[in-house]
DNA sequence: AAGTGGTCTAGACCACTGA
DNA sequence: CAGTGGTCTAGACCACTTT
């Protein structure tokens, strides 16, 4: 007996350069976001897809394995493939971490404060740069709803110094860094509690009673070049990370 | 002109129900953990691994992918495969969150404070339980070098109630989860700074002027049924994580 | 028994890199 | 140019779950 199943209406491009894993795996990926196919609904299996989008077998499980990846489908042995419940869905890229706070439902905006080349020992340090090396040291306040939440403040070595303050301001540090060749990269971060100075009890408009988060980050690229050096300071109401473990 | 390479020796049981890439990707990731491999180096290419141990080309680039997404191993298209620097390995299974403080070099412990049967409408809640429902507790203290910190509080659905203290003295949370069919989950953390309570400040034996880092943290499995429900304290001195970016 | 996903093979062609 | 990884095919057999 046949379940009932939705069927996603694919287009694949074969002249394109994209592969067709990647053409088929977003236009699941976008079903199952826009809300086409349900949480619990049964996912059309590999075979009668490959047959359907005349691919081969091994090139439709690698585009389910890439939802599945994410969180977005459970597969079963033996019974089938089902959209997960929405929330195991995975945030891919950078909204795992970056910029996540808790803003759901809110309005986030951004103010960038500084974008200016300057010299700062510990950042440079931590860049495996000489200490007095002249930076691009970024600093930003970030808002939900025109209140500040945080105070994002990063260093990057020479070769990014052409940063402007217009390109962070339409597209964020990382669209900006990916422009630049940086691709994946694996962040070494430590947290911290603490009292806010003066100047974040201004900027963040809380009261010297009040803790702040602080957040000290190094991110490497593959090669283990370093990318960025960043130290947040967010405000303690509670800011929220989303993380997968064990992998398994 | 073929580069020099390690050649790493694999043992391979085509009668173990243990699938071949996983087994190939276990003893390729040993060789490198172990510094059989060492950061930099070439690695032997897919296609004369493929002959060396009469496996087909998509078996072995399977396990070679396998450390790719751990981060062991770096691609490079035309120029070949090598030994990733030591900083972006990522730590996968629940090193990268769970129990993960800056314990670098120091000498971890953990003591058992409470494990019993009791009703947290809160946690209840969270694990979308009737309010009134008794759960497992757990109440654990952790130790680096025999100083407190952190707090560790977990709630458990009663189907685990069978878990005993003693389990979990032996062998950690997760682990016993694992005995009980509990595989990978997602997690959704919130992390807050405030100042401790007379009874944390006792326990972690800190001040009333040094603020604490709270987590508070429910997992679900793939399914996205509720796993646990956390609730962790940790001294403001900083604990790490290591996180991977911009999956890509 | 039928249907599902999990694994594995033996090829093929292409895109990119460096000499 | 030769060598590398990236993609894709058309099968095969197995393990698991439900009917």
């Amino acid at each position: 007996m046949a379940e009932e199943h939705a069927v996603i209406q694919v287009a694949l491009d074969r002249a394109s350069p994209v592969p067709l894993y990647f053409q088929l795996a977003e236009q699941l990926t976008s079903a199952i976001t826009d809300g086409h196919a349900q949480p619990g609904d049964p996912f059309e299996n590999e075979v009668a897809m490959s047959e359907r989008l005349g691919l081969s077998r091994p090139t439709v499980r690698r585009a389910i394995h890439h939802l599945v990846d994410q969180g977005l489908l459970v597969r079963k042995r033996g019974l089938g493939t089902f959209v997960a419940s929405r929330r195991v869905h995975r945030r891919v890229s950078k909204g795992s971490l970056y910029e996540d706070l808790s803003i759901q439902g809110r309005h986030p905006s951004t103010e960038v404060l500084k974008v200016a080349s300057e010299q700062y020992p510990k950042a440079a340090t931590a860049l495996e740069l000489d200490p007095g090396t002249e930076l691009l040291a970024l600093r930003r306040l970030r808002f939900a709803d025109g209140e500040p939440l945080a105070i994002m403040q990063n260093w990057l070595p020479p070769r990014h110094s052409s940063i402007t303050q217009e390109q962070l301001e339409a597209r964020g540090l990382y669209a900006v860094l990916r422009d630049h060749g940086v691709g994946s990269v694996v962040a070494h971060q430590s947290v911290s509690a603490r009292l806010p100075t003066a100047e974040e009890r201004a900027l963040l408009k809380i009261s010297s009673r009040l803790p702040v988060i602080a957040v000290s980050r190094t991110a490497f690229d593959p090669s283990g070049a370093p990318v960025e050096h960043a130290e947040h300071v967010y405000r303690s109401d509670g800011y929220t990370i989303d993380l997968v473990l064990e992998e398994n």
